[in-house]
RNA sequence: GGGUGCUUAGCUCAGUCGGUAGAGCAUCGCCCUUACAAGGCGGGGGUCGGCGGUUCGAGCCCGUCAGCACCCA
């Protein structure tokens, strides 16, 4: 072999190697035999000769005539940047996507980002407070023109690394949520549920955050404990009134006192003896002077505070629904940036909520009607995004109707038509979930759902298709051109018309992406064949905001499912079981892994750019603990490997930075075992030619009929979505069968004379080898896509790429299990050998004489069989079999079932450490036995047990015994020494 | 308050049908053995969270308690 070309050259050659496999030529290419492997596996030079060839190539596009596979990307934030999610989320599904190509089938992974409203608004915005300037500053047009600029200029940022991945999604099919394609389907989406009556304009308290100023979901508000403070309040009774101990007033308590100014009422409970005389009264509420009812409710809770509850319908959601039963009046105190507007007195008009708080407090104590304080532990709401609290706040907003049975003119409701068939699809089984027990996340939320507010007040994302006109009539259509027409005779051709200035929320747009990826609303070839998409991947944590609305629209729009599967995997937390983020500190950075990063580095990146800049030396002190050395790269195999061999289902992940140096230091292995394979094979003769006779020895037989087995449970564990199983099985399939054993059991064969035996082992080496490759190579699709290049010409298969190879899969016949039953005694008996040579500190250099005594005919036969594999790797001489009777000279003992296996002492072995280990044996197996024995003794088990279990146990009794027997007579040879 | 999951070796985790508990990492001993020291060979390490039940037999099934995590209200 003659000496690698520098990397540029290298790729060159590579290129025109493909060249050759295209135009049809299976033989070997310019590659083979030229390139001299590197001593150990370098990730960084492996991947990068990769990379973009597959891309390039096309072969990432959906091929072939085998059914349709296909997998939508949960679309990543367009101006985000990867994380250990995304890594780990990916893997699976390009684990998934390419075994299924490899198996054959049009398999088709479809890419795209979102636009991810107010998270991309918000990025935006504070790059321009930083430029001193502001969204409002710009105006909309000029600020969403800048949105766009930042979206070019940062988007590719996760594309590019999602590509370092070696993710093979369809680039050329990639979406982006506000492309114009997709926001006309938003809207046809839209339009035709309203056409439908299945939306509807109202105003209805929302989620407000008064930073952002818009509405967010009920999903986007965190709701934590804190502590707080509990606030009693005198509200004097009207009318003369009194309680029952005598007083001219009640007390109410809250934690949120500046509301008051916003009460219509206070509620008591009808059963309540304290104040069911009161009811019907009036209070005369402090600081407005304005007289509210007092009004009977059962959702007051007689035990808190005083029973008496403040009632602010137009501030707080249980306050809300109590008002429309009591038909309470709504008054809104707040401004959009919650401070206090002119509904409320002079004095508080202008402050913001938590200075009119103070004010409030200070009035009322000054006013005699603070009764006290208390602390007080409450859920306070926060914008997932900005952290800020938020208010319960009455807006005119769009909502889809997922909670009407039926409409008042007829037609099927939003439960009806929407909901409820989201909820027979999983109820049925059109729809999987995997793990299935998320399924009843999935009803519970279903069967408790709200009616959805879709309109935001930001100007990033896709603007509502509704127009006002001056007298505020709404008119809802495709464009403000189809509006006119449709609505001609409501409209005069000449009116003014304004469309609303909302947009949507994010997931109204991404519910129904497995459609409009595929083209819908237009029925494109894509969209019949790979709707419904077979498998969505994805965490738990988006099951409500995104696979039920998605399993709702797409059953609503095309009336069918939009995948057939769920695989819910577990969240990536640090080592010590916490959830990654920024403001701990925590964060890895998948491509720091892969590439390595030094520990200043890491810290620079962890402390820079925090909310809170004080907690940096603590995040420092962590960090400088995890990873005194920084992080050292283990390249993108090894990191989807340990994503893979992390992914038992229904669990959450602690991520382990040296289960991927483990992993790392597997592809290495792989590396020179596929190093061995051709240092072995590589110009020789690997027994291709059906006309030469090959002969396949024990080892041979054996290590193919293991490559089955595991061929066999490769296909299970995909199908099942365990990849840690098949991680697992891989690892050591790779390494203690292939590497550790046949590897060695090779050596002795091709050290020999017999061509024929030569060929088979050649053959069998680059054959299983190159089966072992594209098994794993789904999981490690660089690293097996570079040895396989090299490997599989002496295999007798060519191709372009390892991609688009099949899939191994097991064949029966080629199981031989009287092949690995030889294995398993040839394994055994070289297990005795080295555990007398470790045990007696014996060289492994030294070649140790070796006799057989009380060999069976099994015995005799692996023996004969087996003899020159048990020589080498065992390092003995020929073991020659003591004649019945014949004496046996102070050996150290090895047993075999009912063989020994006698090391000579003479010269060799210290009496005393022979004494030991037979003692530790000895004890062992005593132990074992008298539990076994004590099984045998009980009746109930003799007379329960079945028959078989009783014959095993009976027989592995009767194995113990003799064993010890031999080990005693053994150590008492020796001890008479 | 309701729900889900978890608790197995020092650490991170598997454990399928109920039949003597496994892996990786770490650890100990020997070894630079012609693919690999990112390695080889051999070893040590377990009250399967506690208690109770079912069963001939329980890490696994049932009940209960405890701790941890998450979701919902």
């Amino acid at each position: 072999m003659r000496c690698r070309a520098a990397q540029p050259g290298g790729r060159a050659a590579l290129k025109s190697h493909f060249n050759s496999h295209c135009i049809g030529q299976a033989a070997p290419g310019p590659v083979a035999g030229t390139i001299i492997m590197e001593k150990n596996f370098d990730p960084h030079a492996v991947e990068a000769r990769w990379r973009d060839t597959w891309e390039r190539n096309g072969w990432f596009a959906p091929q072939g005539g085998g059914a349709p596979y296909s997998i939508m990307i949960p679309p990543p934030n367009v101006t985000g940047t990867l994380h250990m999610g995304h890594a780990f989320q990916h893997t699976i599904m390009d684990a998934l996507t390419r075994y299924h190509r490899m198996r054959g089938e049009d398999t088709l992974w479809q890419p795209g980002t979102d636009h991810a409203g107010i998270a991309t608004q918000m990025v935006v915005e504070r790059n321009l407070k930083l430029q001193g300037s502001s969204r409002l500053d710009l105006g909309r047009e000029k600020f969403v023109e800048k949105v766009w600029e930042w979206k070019k200029q940062s988007g590719d940022t996760i594309t590019r690394q999602i590509r370092r991945m070696g993710n093979s999604v369809d680039w050329s099919r990639e979406r982006f949520t506000m492309d114009e394609a997709y926001s006309t389907a938003v809207t046809e989406h839209f339009v035709r549920l309203y056409e439908e009556g299945l939306i509807y304009r109202g105003k209805r308290l929302v989620n407000w955050d008064p930073v952002l100023q818009t509405a967010i979901s009920d999903l986007e508000v965190v709701q934590e404990e804190e502590s707080g403070k509990l606030w009693h309040l005198r509200y004097p009774l009207a009318g003369g009134a009194k309680t029952q101990d005598g007083k001219d007033y009640i007390v109410v308590a809250t934690t949120r006192p500046e509301t008051m100014l916003g009460d219509t009422a206070v509620a008591v409970h009808p059963e309540d003896e304290r104040y069911k005389h009161l009811v019907g009264g009036n209070v005369l509420l402090p600081l407005s002077d304005r007289e509210i009812p007092i009004v009977a409710d059962d959702y007051v809770d007689r035990e808190f505070g005083t029973g008496c509850v403040k009632i602010t319908p137009a501030h707080d959601f249980n306050d809300y629904a109590l008002g429309q039963r009591h038909k309470l009046l709504l008054i809104n105190i707040f401004t959009p940036t919650a401070a206090i507007n002119e509904e409320a007195p002079a004095a508080y008009r202008g402050m913001d909520r938590f200075a009119a708080r103070k004010r409030v407090i200070a009035d009322l104590e000054a006013l005699g009607r603070l009764e006290k304080i208390e602390d007080h532990k409450l859920k306070v709401p926060r914008g997932d995004r900005t952290g800020e609290v938020l208010e319960p706040y009455l807006t005119d907003q769009w909502f889809v109707d997922l909670t009407r049975k039926t409409l008042p003119d007829g037609r099927p409701g939003g439960w009806t038509a929407i909901t409820e068939p989201a909820i027979r699809a999983v109820e049925d089984g059109s729809i999987k979930f995997v793990p299935e027990n998320w399924s009843n996340t999935y009803f519970h939320w279903l069967r408790n759902i709200q009616d959805w507010c879709i309109s935001r007040q930001l100007w990033w994302g896709h603007r509502i298709p509704a127009w006002y006109d001056d007298a505020g009539n709404v008119y809802v259509g495709r464009s403000e051109a189809e509006v006119r027409e449709k609505y001609a005779s409501r409209l005069p051709p000449l009116a003014s018309l304004r469309q609303d200035a909302d947009v949507f929320d994010t997931w109204f747009s991404s519910d129904i992406w497995p459609l409009a990826t595929l083209g819908w609303p237009e029925e494109t070839p894509e969209l019949k064949k790979f709707y419904p998409s077979s498998v969505l991947v994805t965490g738990f944590d988006i099951i409500f905001f995104w696979v039920a609305r998605m399993a709702m629209m797409g059953l609503k729009l095309r009336g069918d499912v939009p995948f057939r599967e769920v695989y819910v995997h577990g969240l990536i937390r640090d080592s010590e079981g916490q959830k990654m983020s920024k403001s701990k500190g925590n964060v890895l950075d998948p491509l720091d892994l892969v590439d390595g990063i030094s520990l200043e580095d890491l810290l620079k990146k962890r402390t820079t750019g925090l909310m809170k800049p004080e907690t940096a030396p603590k995040i420092e002190k962590a960090t400088r603990k995890d990873y005194p050395a920084g992080i050292e790269a283990v390249g993108v195999d090894a990191l989807r490997y340990t994503f893979a061999a992390l992914a038992s289902p229904g669990r959450d992940i602690r991520f382990d930075s040296s289960r991927a140096a483990g992993y790392r230091n597997f592809c290495n292995k792989l590396w020179n075992a596929t190093s061995y394979a051709l240092m072995n094979c590589e110009g020789q003769d690997t027994g291709l030619d059906a006309a030469t006779p090959v002969t396949m020895g024990t080892a041979e037989r054996w290590i193919i009929s293991r490559l089955q087995k595991v061929e066999a449970e490769a296909a299970e564990h995909f199908g099942a979505y365990r990849f840690d199983l098949l991680a697992q099985t891989l690892y050591q399939f790779v390494w203690n069968e292939y590497c550790d054993w046949y590897l060695e059991l090779s050596k002795p064969t091709l050290r020999g004379e017999d061509e024929a035996a030569k060929r088979g082992t050649r053959r069998t080496l680059v054959r299983v080898l190159e089966a072992i490759l594209r098994l794993l190579h789904p999981l490690m699709p660089f690293v097996t896509e570079d040895l396989w290049q090299r490997a599989a010409p002496l295999a007798g298969k060519a191709g372009p790429t390892i991609m688009l190879q099949p899939y191994p899969a097991a064949q029966q016949e080629k199981i031989d299990e009287a092949a690995e039953a030889d294995v398993e005694w040839l394994k055994a008996f070289i297990l005795g050998v080295r555990q007398i040579r470790s045990g007696m500190n014996i060289s492994p250099a030294k070649i140790l004489p070796v006799l057989i005594q009380d060999a069976g005919d099994r015995d005799q036969g692996q023996l004969q069989r087996l003899q020159d594999f048990i020589i080498a790797l065992a390092r003995t001489e020929a073991p020659r079999v003591l004649a019945s009777g014949e004496p046996a000279p102070q050996s150290a003992t090895a047993l075999l079932g009912n063989m020994k296996i006698l090391v000579p002492m003479a010269g060799l072995i210290d009496k005393d450490a022979e004494l030991a280990r037979l003692s530790r044996l000895i004890a062992k197996i005593e132990g074992d036995l008298e539990k076994n024995e004590a099984r045998l003794a009980s009746e109930k088990f003799v007379s329960g047990a079945p028959a078989a279990v009783l014959e095993k146990e009976r027989a592995r009794v009767a194995q113990q015994k003799q064993e010890l027997a031999s080990l005693r007579e053994q150590l008492a040879n020796i001890e008479a020494l």
